[in-house]
DNA sequence: TGAAATGTTGGGGCG
DNA sequence: ACGCCCCAACATTTC
């Protein structure tokens, strides 16, 4: 019987996953594959970096599920075009099927993996899966890419109802489980222990996907306030797809119109992303890459410990460190005090969270930072700067959330404040000013 | 998904 | 009763 491959990368589930559905549904005999990659790895600076042990633990999962079902993962460790070269050489394959990535450097993986595959006669089959709409599915109607969330927003939701109209599939799940007795049958593909990889165990445990019902119901409401359990902290899992998003997207579309606005954010960074990659490197609009930022070493790393003698400020980057989470509201207030109360670049921050926050997308990440710089699609205008006081009272009134990380507060062993915000502000609109119209 | 400055309005104290 | 001032509350403009 003929063999194919289905690679696994950022779609980490058996359920409802459509690469894996089109795989077992071709007839074909289907040999799971997960493939460490030693690129990605290797540039990771935390040798006990939780998104590892995360991805180590869900791997070890996936492999008992295909052992209880007859089958297993082959699990490797290396450059992916290295493994591929030894993985056609142990199997006899006519296929690979997979999911598709938009980030720059997956694009540019895949392209070398479907070139040397495609020189052995191994066809690279890619499917839609880590969102609801891909970078070309909603365009603006002269065929240009939206870089505005609103409009975006809108033309996503008429082309979800269209879908959902004339796509009876569309946004159900893929059953999957149907099809099992399409895996291959073999045994003891071996594991590859974390050590091996040069990685330990971190003591950071990331919750599981647990039925969020209730706080996608009251997310509206709730989300803005760090101090409640309000946000369904799922961007880990959306990130690894260790839960499906078209699963959430059902849920959000009946539940929450605001929950599904977060799943449409996630749907327009990632798809500003595929247009326009430069955003890595690059501010999105060109004129704010003149800005002459300060970037001042001691402020930053008073800024990453949670030494600013701002509470808020203070609680979320001490959340971060401590948790590898930080709350939505709180990021936006981070990021907008190291960008424009402190001038440092947004690259050295969005360098910090990359580094830090489990949940870590770069389409998301790089699109949060540019939005607070304002130097972003959609941006905040520059001179909208949050005052860290009145954020502090709007939504952490009794400083519950505050407390909670930073219990020296009001004492004397708390930090005075780096810098005053009146001054701050000042500076931050003259310097944003003045580099904005040179 | 901002905050501060400035402008406007209207009630009330007061001579 | 009236004009004047103050100021809170709200609206608009500006950064």
């Amino acid at each position: 019987m003929e063999k194919v491959i289905f690679w696994f990368r950022r779609d980490l589930r058996l359920a409802d996953n459509a690469g894996l559905y089109h795989a077992l549904r071709s007839g074909k005999e289907v040999i799971p594959l997960f493939i460490f990659d030693k690129e990605i790895l290797n540039g990771l600076k935390d040798r006990k970096d939780a998104r590892v042990t995360f991805i180590h633990d869900t791997i070890r999962q996936l492999k008992l599920d295909l052992r209880a079902i007859g089958s297993d993962l082959i699990v490797k460790f290396g450059s992916p075009l290295t493994v591929w070269k030894e993985v056609v050489e142990e199997y006899s394959i006519t296929a690979v099927f997979t999911n598709r990535d938009y980030e720059p450097y997956a694009k540019q993986r895949d392209e070398k993996i479907a070139e040397f595959l495609s020189s052995q006669n191994i066809g690279l089959i890619k499917h839609k899966d880590h969102v609801i709409f891909e970078s070309d599915e909603v365009l603006k109607d002269d065929g240009n890419p939206y870089t505005v969330f609103t409009p975006y927003k809108r033309k996503w939701l008429t082309t979800l109802a269209k879908e959902n109209t004339t796509n009876s599939y569309f946004l159900s799940s893929y059953p999957t489980s149907k099809y099992h007795s399409n895996f291959s049958k073999f045994e003891n593909g071996p594991s590859i222990s974390l050590e091996q990889m040069g990685f330990e165990r971190s003591s950071i445990s990331i919750p599981p996907a647990e039925t969020t019902q209730s706080i996608i119901k009251n997310y509206h409401d709730r989300r803005n306030f760090p101090a409640l359990n309000g946000t369904s902290r799922l961007g880990i899992h959306f990130r690894f797809g260790t839960i499906s998003i078209r699963e959430k997207a059902r849920k959000a579309a009946k539940l929450s119109e605001t929950y599904l606005s977060e799943l449409i954010w996630r749907d327009f960074y990632s798809q500003i992303l595929d247009h326009f990659p430069h955003i890595v490197t690059q501010a999105f609009r060109a004129k704010y890459d003149r800005i002459p930022w300060r970037n001042n070493k001691e402020d930053f790393e008073k800024w990453c410990k949670g030494e600013t003698g701002y509470p808020i400020v203070d609680a979320g980057m001490r959340e971060l460190n401590s948790t590898g989470h930080m709350h939505n509201r709180v990021r936006m207030i981070t990021a907008s005090f190291l960008t424009k109360h402190l001038l440092i670049d947004w690259r050295w921050g969005e360098a910090y969270f990359a580094e830090k926050l489990l949940d870590f997308d770069l389409a998301s990440n790089n699109g949060g930072w540019q939005w607070a710089s304002g130097s972003g699609t959609d941006a905040a205008p520059y001179f909208r700067i949050f005052n860290p006081h009145t954020q502090l009272d709007k939504f952490d009134k009794n400083r519950e959330y505050t407390k909670r990380f930073v219990p020296e507060i009001g004492t004397d062993t708390y930090p005075d404040y780096i810098v005053d915000h009146k001054f701050a502000r000042e500076r931050c609109l003259e310097t944003y000013k003045a580099a904005l119209n040179s």
